[in-house]
DNA sequence: CCTCCACTGGGTACCTTGTACGCGGTCTCG
DNA sequence: CGAGACCGCGTACAAGGTACCCAGTGGAGG
C-alpha cells in the first residue's frame, strides 16, 4: 500500500515494526502544537516552531506525521477528548446535554484556534467518534437516528455558535495586541461614525443598550442553551421526562 | 493620519483625492478574488492569482488593498450583500427569516470558503451591517434587544452550522479531486473498520439507517428551520402571530 | 554472532506566498 | 507651470511547507 492510499491519518500506523527506537511521538508533536496554538494562534504553530518546542529537528516530524493539514486533524481530535462525556447516557437528558456544552466551551476558550478548523463526520478520529457515540447515545433511546442527528445538530450549532462569536472578537483584541479597553477606544471612531450616520438604528441600539453581555458571557450561554433543551424538550416523547426539566 | 491607525479597512478610503486615475479598483480586485475562491478555494486565491486574473501587476493590489487579511474582509462583506433581506421587516417575520435563512444558506453553498472566514460585529463591513439591521429588524417590534440577539443568534448559529457541516464533507470531496462515489469507496476501509470494531454502535447506526439526508440536504435544512422558528415563536408574546404560523 | 536493510534523526535546498521598497510616469492643486 | 502626491509594477526578501539525501541504528534471518 502506497502512502497515497491511506484514506486518512487514522488508517496510518503511527509506528512501523522495527527499525530505531523513535524518540518522539505523534502524542508530543500533538501537545506541543497544541501548546503553541493555544498561546500564539494556530499559525504560530509552524513546523519550525513545533520542533524547536520539543528539541527536534523539522524533518523529523515528518516520520511521525504526514503533513502540517494532518497534524492539525491529530490537534483537533486531541482537543476535543477533552470534553467530558464518561458515564453519558446518565439517565437525565438534559443534564448530560447541559455537561455537554458546557465542556464544549470551555474547551473551544481553552482552544479557540479550533474555530478555524473544518472537520467532516467521514475523517473523524477516535476522539470525535466516542463524543459522537456518547452524545447521541444520550437521546437514542426517545427518538429515531434522524431525529437524533436533527436535534443533536441544533444543540451542537448553538453551542458553537455562540462561542465562535465570542472567539472572534477576543480574537481580534488579542491580535491588536491592546489591552480590551484600549481596543475598544480604538475601535470607537468607526462605531461613532456608523451610529452618526443614522443607517443602522439596530445597531445602535445594540451598541447602547445591550451591555449586559460584556457582563458575563457564560450567564448568556447558558441562557440560550435552555431555549434551546427546552426546544429539544418538544420534540421528544413524553417518556423522556426528565428530572431536571423546570417545566 | 498614519496607516497604522486605521481602525479597519471600512475607515480607509479607497481612493485619494488626486493623482492619476487608477486603472482598477477594489470592487474589481474582490470580485476577481472571489471568483477564485468560488471554484478553487480561498487558498488558492493569492495575490499573484488574483492579479493575473484582473490583468494587473502583484503589487498594484496593494495600492488598493492594504493586506490580504483585509481583502478576505472585503469578500467576506461582498458575498454577505447577496442574501437577500430587502423589505423586511415584512409584518410575517416566520417568512422573512425564512427567507433570511435560505439566502444565507445558498450564498454559503456558492462560497463555501466563507465557513473558514472569522468576522466579528465590530470589524462588520456595510453589507453585513445591512444585514443585521434588517434581520433584527424582523423582531425588534415584539421582543427586548438582549432577546433578539438571543433569538437570532440561535437561528444563525442552526443555519450556518447545519451549512458547515454540509461544506465541509463537500470540500473534502473535492479536494480528493474524486468522484463523490469514488471518494466514499476510497473511505469505506476507514468506515468499515469503526463498524466492525463494534466500539462505536451510534455511528454504526448513522451510517447504515440514517440514508435520508443524502437525497435531500435541503428538506432536512427546512424541516430544522421549522424546528427553531417554533422554538422562535415561543419566546413571542401572542401579538407577534404570524400569518404563516403552522400552529 | 554477523549481516542486512527498513527504519531513525535531521541538514540542505527548493518552491510558494505575502509584502517592503523604490523607480519612472501622471494628474491635480497652487 | 512647477511640485508633490499618487499610480502601476519589477525586484527582492523573509517565512513557511516539504522533497531529498545521508549517516547511523537495531531487530530478523542466517
Amino acid at each position: 500500500m502506497t502512502d497515497a492510499e491511506y484514506v486518512n491519518i487514522w488508517m496510518r500506523p503511527e509506528r512501523a515494526t522495527y527499525g530505531p527506537t523513535p524518540v518522539y511521538s505523534r502524542a508530543k508533536i500533538t501537545e506541543a502544537a497544541v501548546r503553541i496554538a493555544d498561546a500564539e494562534g494556530l499559525e504560530a504553530a509552524t513546523m519550525r516552531r513545533i520542533a524547536a518546542e520539543i528539541g527536534a529537528g523539522v524533518m523529523s516530524l515528518y516520520r511521525y506525521v504526514p503533513s502540517r493539514e494532518n497534524l492539525v486533524e491529530l490537534m483537533a481530535d486531541q482537543v476535543m477528548g477533552e470534553i467530558d462525556v464518561t458515564d453519558m447516557p446518565s439517565g437525565d437528558w438534559r443534564a448530560d446535554l447541559t455537561r455537554y456544552a458546557d465542556g464544549l466551551r470551555t474547551m473551544w476558550m481553552r482552544h479557540p484556534w479550533i474555530a478555524t478548523v473544518q472537520r467532516s463526520l467521514p475523517s473523524f478520529g477516535p476522539n470525535q467518534l466516542l463524543l459522537v457515540e456518547r452524545l447521541m447515545g444520550v437521546l437514542d433511546a426517545f427518538v429515531p437516528i434522524d431525529e437524533n442527528l436533527d436535534l443533536v445538530a441544533l444543540l451542537n450549532s448553538y453551542a458553537e455558535g455562540t462561542v465562535r462569536e465570542e472567539i472572534s472578537t477576543a480574537r481580534e483584541v488579542q491580535r491588536s495586541g491592546l489591552s480590551e479597553s484600549e481596543w475598544m477606544a480604538r475601535n470607537y471612531p468607526y462605531i461613532d461614525r456608523l451610529v452618526k450616520s443614522g443607517e443602522y438604528p439596530i445597531f445602535t441600539k445594540i451598541v447602547m443598550e445591550a451591555r449586559q453581555p460584556h457582563l458575563s458571557r457564560e450567564a448568556q450561554f447558558r441562557h440560550g442553551l435552555q431555549r434551546v433543551l427546552d426546544c429539544i424538550a418538544d420534540a421528544l416523547p413524553s417518556t423522556a421526562e426528565s428530572p431536571t426539566s423546570a417545566h
